[in-house]
DNA sequence: AATGAATGAGAGTTCATTCAT
DNA sequence: TATGAATGAACTCTCATTCAT
């Protein structure tokens, strides 16, 4: 902390609690971009803690690691996301309801934040080599897979193998969204159109597990 | 060398030459393995050489980085796959004969990798988290990709956008076949037959581009 | 760090600082004796690190590399001599007198520098071959050459080749300061008076060049 | 030994002592180079052993280490320019004349030596930032200077301080040299002119001892 | 005597994490 | 609670040297 931003803690003793929230969120940020940029794996704690501009123990007063930042990202993205997903199947649907809506919001959620991940960055700084997935997009992904393997295991229909049947939904539906993400304009209407259908037909298309 | 010696160099491999072929390859299954568990990002190096026996430098002897290894298990992989791949690109068949054929290819051959990868390991080894794929059959899929994505941007069929097509059926390829290898049997006649059918019934419903 | 600590810290050193300053000096000690000893070349990063008993990583903090001691030494000399030499050359003396002054200030410098070098070492150490030059003294009989060069080339006496002329002085400059050193007491005056002799009259005998 | 050479060795039995010869002057050659590009501190044996293309143990059939390699090389050059400067040495001269007759023999010889060095260089191989002094130049440089210490300190004149003297003088001799190398055409008789020039009338200089 | 792969010490450097301030 | 320097393990890679062939 400079002296000037020292002097001036001293001065609001109440701000606290804002600071914290703020660091929380600096974090947070920096976490994002840096995952999105470096991936998970090369990613370090180190370059999070740069772009926060924040000491390095400080760092430790919010998370305990790399991993743990992750998670907290990744349990946002499912905190905003869990509550639409848990509409979506409250309301008895047809699996085909659920699929055409479930894949239409998993795309908005994920376009969403691309354009906030990328609209966020300040112009100038080139980064090269966005690889461009967020802990957040991972997350909700994870529960759309979730949500799927479920209602076709729990739906016995005349299907065959639920495992590789929710395996190629999901696939199908990451893969369209990847692309999606990559040009421009974002066209998520377009792409559920096509995940969609892909996958309903795809699905009918198989030999049934009772014949 | 003596004189004689060298003669008999010529008309025999001699042992020199046997370690290090030898050597060759305990680098090349050990990083094979180091990959699959520890996934490309996070294998380093020095866990190649460690789980080699080898020194340290005895790795810089054969390869520069583990880039090159890398490189070199992909090689292989694509070697042994890219003429049955060729092949099949070669005889004419209709799309549907191709994507069969291909993803049969593509199954057993990562059904085989995984079959000998698994079994060279000495039992007992613990080895926490094995991510499963090796740089071989990340190699062979990339082939399988290429071969799918040209295949479906030439035939200038009434389907929808080539793009998300490719992504689709690749996506399919993928993780079916990742999930097949998680199971006992390994069943490649039954995922491919799976897979097949969800790629080729799940394109026919897709809206025409030029309807 | 709580407010009190934080006002505390615009008024007094604190002990954070005085570790740093303290670390700082022993790296550039450090660094000062194994260049003089082993030399620039042969001498390591790690050979500064374990003289200062610091962890590996700690140099890291204050410098970059070998290059960048080097420099941050060679930058203290010339810092601290460079004031000296600027003010002989604004004089406007004859260049007898310009030479005279600039090797008395060189010879100053140099067994001062000398002297508290090896006055600070610890004794008992035996450090087998020392091979005697900081990078402080490098960089001052930098600016002398620069100077004596420069002035030679100025002043369009009737000498010689002045290329060749200038690469003497300094050549004795250098070389009787080096055997100044060698001995005990050093006699700073005794050597200036030698050198400038020698620099002197051996201009003069020089053959005209307009002659 | 690639099996073709060790075939026709094993046809010439009574090539081995060509060979060795042979060797030993790759070595030289090679080291000579190194050296010089490189200086000796940052040279390293490898450097030396690929520019030979012997195999690396080969090296250690010839010699020790670095160090040796320099040391023959060093007596190569001493063992050439030895006969000259003692045959010198032996006339009785005036020290004007010994004076003149050494820088004339050094200059030559390092002219020479040079010239073999840049011309034995294969065209098209860059070879950036050249050193340029071989051990065999310093060995002879060493030899001069021994003798002119020796000289100076043995006429008993009514000079000043020998060791000063002798240090003076060989430092010009050195570094008027250098410069000397490096213009083209290379006038080692301008050199020498001047080098002497500046010794002789510089000793005249110097305050008499005895006065 | 020549070979060239194996060796392992050791160089430079980065990193996650701690802890005195 | 924030700070940021200190730490030392770990990593990549090169080197001099040995020794079985």
């Amino acid at each position: 902390m400079s002296n000037v931003a020292c002097l001036a803690t001293a001065l609001n003793p109440g701000k606290r609690e804002q600071t914290k929230v703020a660091n929380r969120l600096a974090i947070l940020d920096a976490a994002r971009e840096v995952f999105g940029e470096l991936g998970y794996e090369t990613a370090t704690v180190r370059d999070i803690i740069r772009r926060t501009g924040l000491a390095a123990g400080t760092f430790y007063n919010y998370y305990r690691s790399k991993e743990e930042v992750f998670a907290a990202l990744a349990d946002d993205g499912a905190a905003r996301f869990g509550p639409i997903l848990r509409s979506l199947r409250g309301q008895g649907h047809s699996f085909e309801v659920f699929v055409e809506q479930a894949i239409g919001a998993y795309f908005s959620f994920i376009a969403d934040e691309h354009r906030n991940w990328v609209a966020r960055r300040p112009a100038g700084e080139p980064h090269l080599h966005v690889q461009g997935e967020t802990p957040e997009m991972a997350a909700v992904f994870a529960d759309i897979r979730d949500a799927l393997a479920e209602d076709i295991a729990r739906r016995k229909g005349p299907f065959a193998d639920p495992d590789y049947m929710a395996a190629a939904c999901i696939a199908i539906a990451r893969e369209v969204g990847d692309k999606m993400l990559e040009r421009r304009p974002i066209d998520t209407a377009g792409a559920a159109q096509f995940a969609v259908a892909m996958i309903l037909t795809g699905l009918k298309g198989l030999p049934r597990a009772s014949a």
